[in-house]
DNA sequence: ACGCTTTTGGTACTTTAGTATAATCGTGTA
DNA sequence: TACACGATTATACTAAAGTACCAAAAGCGT
């Protein structure tokens, strides 16, 4: 918001500034009031091409990244969070169980109390809220 | 592309419009000189941020959507395709049946075939290759 | 009308997934 | 030290999910 007074602000002086050149400068001649009009055109074409550009960026931050503090407010132990990754990739318990090196008994274990958490019925679903919550 | 050269092309017109406008009106008036300066500058920061903002919502278009021309190329029906959309939003095979008016078999049979399509072993992996090939 | 695909439905069966319960082990904390 | 908690494993069971195979009705283009 500081920012954005500020640029507006110096926009203004500028203008004004082009006016007292405009004032003093040789009036009659057109070649001067010509380049006058060009300047301006393109420097204010340009700030607010910039501006614009500006403002959609912070807009694009707060997207597509996952958030660790809903992970902690949802009490998901490190475990159970890593389960709910492989799950959203599409592994079987069995799978799962081979690549943590742990058995299938263990998985369902961790995707029982899983499901719980989430308050989902099935893997499917705990994937569509987890996602939501940009847990994933 | 057509509508940028449009767009700059009739941009430059105005440009010369005003120059002719300088030249045959009041030149000895500061007003007038004034006046145009402001305009010009109103005129190309808000083109400034419309082009910009035009620019950058065709670089966002590719990203997000679904192609279904990939459906086509899949060979999936429309059916096949709602139940893929409802598989990825967490419903059972008894609730999409539910969802459709049909029955549980028909959603079976429609699942298996779109798992062989899509050369899934799992919904969960069928979510995952879905979305990865941007059909979700 | 005929052939083709889609949609629908069923039966029988196998495989995953998920629940409930309980037990063991390690780690950190009151 | 005792206790809570997370991680692990197991058993027994129920419930979904998925496969295979079949078959009839519906829709569509030639």
């Amino acid at each position: 918001m500081k920012k954005t007074i500020l640029i507006f602000g110096s926009l203004a002086l500028s203008l004004l500034l082009l006016f007292q050149i405009s004032k003093y400068s040789l009036i009659g001649n057109d070649f001067e009031i010509e380049g006058l009009l060009a300047m301006v055109a393109v420097v204010f074409f340009i700030v607010g091409v910039y501006l614009n550009k500006r403002s959609l960026h912070t807009e694009k931050l707060p997207e597509g990244e996952i958030d660790l503090k809903k992970i902690e407010a949802l009490e998901l132990s490190k475990r159970e969070y890593e389960v709910l990754v492989e799950i959203s990739m599409g592994y079987s318990n069995k799978e799962i169980a081979d690549k943590l090196f742990v058995t299938e008994s263990t998985i369902k274990t961790h995707v029982s109390n899983l499901l719980a958490k989430l308050n989902a019925k099935r893997r499917t679903q705990a994937i569509q809220i987890a996602k939501e919550l940009k847990i994933l």
